[in-house]
Formats: C-alpha cells, structure tokens, sequence
DNA sequence: CTGTTAGCGCATTCAT
DNA sequence: ATGAATGCGCTAACAG
C-alpha cells in the first residue's frame, strides 16, 4: 500500500493524507482521524527511502564496528547497545551497525556520511589522537564520542574518568599497605586504557614507589589474559600483592589464577576490579565480594544517546560534553596485604 | 557530490557513469577506469535512500531486539551479532537494529516490512508456537529464524540440538552415578528451553528417576540466578549431586555456591554448562576446567547470514534448514558424586 | 558502447 | 483546509 492508493481510497489528495501522517497542524481534525483510522487498516506505513529521499534526514545513526577483534564486539558493545537503544527508540530512531573487516576504518566512516545512510554517528574506543574524529569534526558531520581524544576541532563526547579511577583504586591499596601492586588492563593506545594506566602510575609516584614495567599488561579484556598474566606474576619475586583488573571478565580470571594459587582474594592478594556493571555479572555477589570502580557502560550509552538527539536538534557540539565520576566500591577482595604461611 | 555532478566532471551521461560504478558489462574498459577514479577523487558515494527508492532493495537486513530484559540483548546477542556481521559484511549488507521497548512485537515486524526498510529480518527466541513468525512466513517475507518453532508455514531456520544437548549431558551424569541432577535454563516458552527440559527429562525417565519440579528452574541466564538457585538446591535433602547450567554466566555462579558451600566442583557437585563460546570466556580455562555441552553462537550467526544470502537469491525457504549437533565435552568439573565428609 | 527519458514514493512549495 | 505540481538522486527501459 503506497500514499497513492491510501489517498485514493479516501477520496483525497496525497497533500492531504501525508499532512495528516505526519501531523501537520493545518489539517481539518475531523479528517486526520479519518486518514489514521485507514492508515491503521490497511498497515500503511510510508516506504521510508522515500520518505528519506525527499526529506533528506534518515532517522537513523551509525556506528562501525570492527568485528574480528573480540576486543570491540564483546559485552561492553553489547550493553552499550542497550544503553542507546533504550533511548533512541524513543524517538523512533534506528541504528545502523556497520561491520568493518579490514582495518580501514577512515573509508567506512566516509562512505557511511556520503552515501547519507545515517543522520549522525557514534564513535567509540578512541586513541590519543584519533583520526576518525579528526575526520568527522572536521566534515562537520553530527556525532558524539565515547570517550575522549586530543584533537582541537571542537566535538561533542562523554567520557568516564579513567584516570580518577585507577587513581583512587591504588591509592586506596597503598593505604592498605600494599608495596606491589600490578594492573592488566586494556590494549594500549585506546586512550581509555592510557588514563588508567595515568592514574596508576601517579598514584605510585606521588608514594615514592617505584614503577615496574612487569607489572603492567595491556592486552584484551578475557578471562583467559587475567589468569595467564595473573599466573606470571606470582612467579615473580617479589610477585604482586595487590591487582587491578580493567574488566570484570579479566577480574574472573586473575580471581581463578589467585585461588589455584592456594590464596585467598583480599588476603595474600587483593584485587580491584573495574566494573562497567553487567546485569548477568555482579560484583556484589562474587565470593568474596568484589571491590570495584564502578560506572555502568549501559547508562553511558543512554547519556548518549541522549547527547546525539539534542545535537539534531542543532545544539553546538562544544557545548556538549561530559565527564563521568567512578566511584570506588568496597568490598572484601581487597585487605591488608597478608604474607602468604610457607 | 551526486551523481549528475559527477556525470557533468567527466563529460558523460549519468547513466553510463552508473553503469560503469554499478559494474554493469556494456561499459568500456576505458570509460569505467576513467569514472572509477574520478568517483574516488571526489569521495563520490550513491546516495542510498534514492538507490534504493530506484532499486526497491535495500541491501540491509533487520533484526528486533527487545532491550529491557537483559536476557536478550546480553552476551549471547552480542556473539550472535559478531557472527552474523562477519558473514553480511562480505555483501555490504548492514543490519538495522530495531530496538523494542513495549511488547508489541508483531508490529514492529510489520513496520519495518512495509516502510521497506530491510530486505529480510532474521527472528531469534522463538516460543514453541511463533507468532512473529507465523506473520512473517504468511506475508511472504524473507526471514530466517534462529531456532524452531512449530509452524506449518514453510520458513527457513537453523536450530542447535538443545534436546540432545541435555539429553547427552543428563546420561552421562546418570552414568556416573549420579542419582539428584538439577538444572537452571533459560526462561519458559522458549523452545530451546524447553528442549532441553525435554531432554533432561527423557534422560531421567529413561532411567527410571523420577523428576523433582524442585530441582527445575528456568530463568534468566546470569550469575546471580545461577549463585541463589544453587544454594537452594544445596539447602534440600537431599540435594543435587550434579547441575546442568544453560549459560556459562549461570555456570559462574553454580560454581560460586559450590564453592562457598566447601564442596569441589568435579566432587561433591559436579556441574556441566552449556557452552556458545565467548572468546572472553573459556570453559577449558577455568579451575577446574568445565565439562560442557558446546555449540558456537557465533559460528551459527554466520552460518544464518550465508542462508539469508541464499534466501535473497532466490532458493526457496523450505530447502534451507539445519540442525546443528552439540558436543558433550568431558573435563574436570565432572565426576562421579563423592559423598561430603560431615 | 552511450545517451534520453521515465519513474521509484514521498514531502513540500505554491495556489486556491 | 485542501489540491496540483515539482523535485529529492538514482536506476532501468528504450533508443540509437
């Protein structure tokens, strides 16, 4: 069924029904509930190319996902996803994943703008210094940033304080007493995963300890690298006391690696892991509890979401921007250090 | 840039220059060289929404992904997407993810066939008697759908053996000894879920054991779930020797409560999961590594996508579907049933 | 091998 | 408050 038709069977001008549809103001009352109650009978619903074609705007955002790396596709996309749909169907907006194989990202991102398939995009995982956003701010081409980047054209983006976190993480296990404290985190040159390793490091600076290179690991986020790293350094003399963990998947393995250990979590070796709050994984329930910082990934993507629709709605992207706070949650895997019984 | 401005550049007609970008024989060598080039240049990309009006297809397929329970867009959804992407991104098929708060389902289905906006929809969760897709298969629509469903409508699917899964899982327990097996799955209505009570059932019937309603839980797949039932079943007398998890997220938490009830995974309980392989999550990793029945989400999204690809090309729905079998992977967290020391 | 012409289905001026 | 006419950018018959 096509506009066509429907105005034929209602013995109107296509004008008319289509200013109906849409709610447009100056259409007679009587006639628009007459036009709808049709719509609704016959399961008309405009061809959306068409719509899109004369209108010019989509209805719908984009985002690229690199798919061979599990690194990009894993649960963080997932509830991330969740996140901004909850708020983009609101406004009946849909998105567009577009897989990316190669690695070439830039030509994607292009050919998603000039082929006008998406009103606007969403970006994530960026780099220091991050070409694509260089990119797209520089096209002046809608889209909000999941995390930040140091490119001077200006842009709209959240973020969640990474640094703040690993910071106060340490901090808090320095208090505790600890002299050597590891962290696995995630691949290097995400700039994600640079603050952290920031706030780790000034945290053991501004203590006067010293840095040891093997005791940071960057790599992905699985249980798999948590336990094999974990299991490296407590063959290490002196081996850590104390691990952060960036995920909560590499917590799961860094954990089983402390227990085949024969130790005990927050006794012999404490942990802190960050956790980006999984429905299915909670933290709180873990034995022991475990101690994290927190900021839910799902909540970052409704935020912007959020962000997207009111830079549509022709609001300055330098204006839009935001850093969220982690908090630190005490639980019972991190403790005083506690020397192993021979 | 359009078309017509790329036609005027090279002094040629905007057919040919479609001919030659879309890759049509009666072109010269020469000429679609030369228009190649000149569409590189200029960054020059079709406009999608006028190709498609023109073409009346869409090079997209759609997927509706109910948002708030996390049961359905969590981990599994995620690995899902990764395979299909990997398969569709070959075609530069992009999908539409439809996000779907209230429950009205069907019409979600409905809009997004009749605004044209996909080619073909994949349907995933089905109940054992599928409205959606008994819809879909009615109108024609091209879709596949991962899992089954009992509708007579010839329609393509692919489904994993959930039945033997747990069928195969249960006797080998009961061959080891075991006497009071319980199982936590997925929530009841979904056909797999219920295969795979089909399964266990038939297992234990088979052998004379009777079956315990109490030691039958389907809900959610999550740590949690799998955390609070088990300290349940560890509560009755008697209790389970042995527990079937549906995910390995239930898994995580079975074993937690084994645990924190001073019995040993393998020994005092035994616990075999089902296995969709996350890459971020390795049964054989874990201490002790975990017998599974194991059968790849993702390498099923990718085979779904080659079936779409085939649907799309014009093979008739009812020649495409599959069983795929699961393999029952013995490892340590399954034994014989040791009785707890008082 | 290339160009001319006519839609694809809708939103939107401009009239009335 | 309603209708007729135009164009969004592209593909595909039809001619040559």
């Amino acid at each position: 069924m096509k506009l066509k038709e429907l105005a034929e069977q209602l013995g109107l001008s296509q004008t008319t029904v289509s200013r109906a549809l849409n709610g447009y103001p100056e259409v007679n009352e009587a006639t628009r509930e007459r036009v709808n109650k049709a719509a609704l009978k016959f399961g008309y619903s405009a061809n959306a190319n068409a719509r899109r074609l004369a209108m010019g705007r989509v209805g719908a955002i984009g985002i690229v996902v690199p798919i061979h790396s599990s690194e990009r596709f894993g649960p963080h996309t997932s509830e991330f996803l969740s996140g901004l749909a909850e708020r983009l169907s609101r406004d009946e907006i849909d998105f567009l994943i577009t897989p990316l194989i190669n690695n070439d990202e830039i030509s994607a991102y292009k050919r998603l703008i000039s082929s006008k398939r998406v009103d606007a995009m969403i970006v994530s995982h960026p780099s220091l210094v991050d070409e694509r956003v260089a990119m797209l701010a520089e096209a002046q081409f809608p889209f909000v940033l999941h995390g930040r980047t140091n490119i001077d054209t200006p842009h709209a983006w959240l973020d969640i304080d990474n640094k703040g976190a690993f910071y106060q993480a340490t901090s808090h296990l320095l208090d505790l007493g600890h002299k050597h404290i590891a962290m696995i985190d995630g691949l290097k040159g995400f700039t994600f995963s640079e603050h952290r390793e920031e706030g780790y490091r000034d945290a053991l600076t501004e203590r006067g300890i010293s840095i040891d290179p093997n005791f940071i690991v960057h790599d992905c986020f699985s249980d798999e690298i948590g336990f094999r790293e974990t299991q490296r350094f407590l063959s290490l003399k002196p081996h850590p006391t104390a691990i952060l963990a960036g995920s909560m998947m590499t917590a799961l393995g860094v954990s089983r690696a402390i227990r085949a250990k024969g130790y005990q979590l927050g006794k012999e070796v404490s942990i802190i892991a960050h956790d980006d709050v999984f429905p299915y994984l909670n933290a709180s329930n873990m034995v022991p509890a475990m101690t994290t910082t927190r900021s839910s990934i799902r909540s970052a993507g409704t935020r912007i979401a959020e962000m997207l629709v009111r830079l549509l709605d022709g609001e300055p992207p330098e204006t839009i921007h935001e850093v969220w706070p982690v908090e630190l949650i005490l639980r019972q895997s991190s403790g005083p250090p506690v020397i192993p019984a021979k």
